[in-house]
DNA sequence: TGTGAAAGATACGAATA
DNA sequence: TATTCGTATCTTTCACA
């Protein structure tokens, strides 16, 4: 990965639209040579898709919130995974380090929908422990510009 | 938003580079219309843009790790935030409620640069407490996959 | 909000260096 | 890996329902 493919990236994460001519003229190769680039890379793993993003907040989810999870010992962890990724509000789950098993990352319409939630995971889903933190704001910068300082060459 | 922009919402999810062409045969509408109800999708601001989407392990930063901190009371927060997401490891900070402050999502080459990153806070960046949670695994499932549950019509 | 048609822009494949 | 070129496909604009 060269620098070109450096800076092929940093304009895919901003514009994942963008077309390749202009991308071409970006990195100052043929329409061709860029498309090539781009399907290497995404051949070589280092691109794994292109996504729209959402806004939650536009779609009447306005809460962020962070659930820290212990799950019953000795249960069966994937299938309680499955169960936990289920529920509509739960965007995503890490297995983590520590004290706590699972973080899962959540988006509600209300503070009654994660209230809700939270007191559903022990009776169904073999919880046995939470920590909920809701997210009061995100900081500037976070997301595509912090990957773009990330893949940019200087 | 009507059940045909739902399911725009889900398919633009899934491919963001997905032709009008091919997203209006999905919804049965001309590209035309396709292409006009994306634009007022983006006006709105339901969808805030489209991005690649790049894998940390295969830019050789396979490490994931969530760092709580905690900021010394009194100093200014602005200045500590842009401080801590200029860190090339830091994809992103979140102001959350609980015990922490702030948590880091950060994607390091090794344990070294994280041990290195977790003991450079405390010295340069107002923090003064600090818990680090290493990401084991993303349950599978965790992103695209949820947000198309939340958007598209049942 | 929708359609269809036509012009201009873009992507793709083949030949080549 | 890159370029150019020809052809196929796509996007966008416009007139109109």
């Amino acid at each position: 990965m060269d620098a070109i493919d450096r800076i092929i990236l940093g304009e895919l994460l901003r514009d994942g639209r963008l077309s390749f001519r202009d991308l071409a003229a970006r990195v100052r190769l043929s329409p061709t040579a860029t498309a090539e680039r781009v399907r290497r890379l995404a051949d070589a793993g280092v691109i794994s898709g292109f996504h729209a993003e959402v806004d939650l907040a536009a779609l009447g989810r306005p809460l962020k919130a962070f659930i820290d999870v212990r799950l019953r010992p000795g249960s069966d962890h994937a299938e309680l995974e499955a169960g936990l990724l289920s529920l509509p509000a739960v965007l995503s789950g890490v297995h983590v380090t520590g004290r706590w098993d699972y973080t899962l990352t959540v988006a509600c319409r209300d503070v009654a929908e994660l209230d809700e939630l939270v007191m559903a995971l022990p009776r169904s889903y073999g919880v046995i422990e939470t920590n909920t933190r809701l997210q009061l704001r995100e900081l500037h910068g976070s997301g595509v510009e912090a990957l773009c300082a990330l893949v940019e060459p200087k």
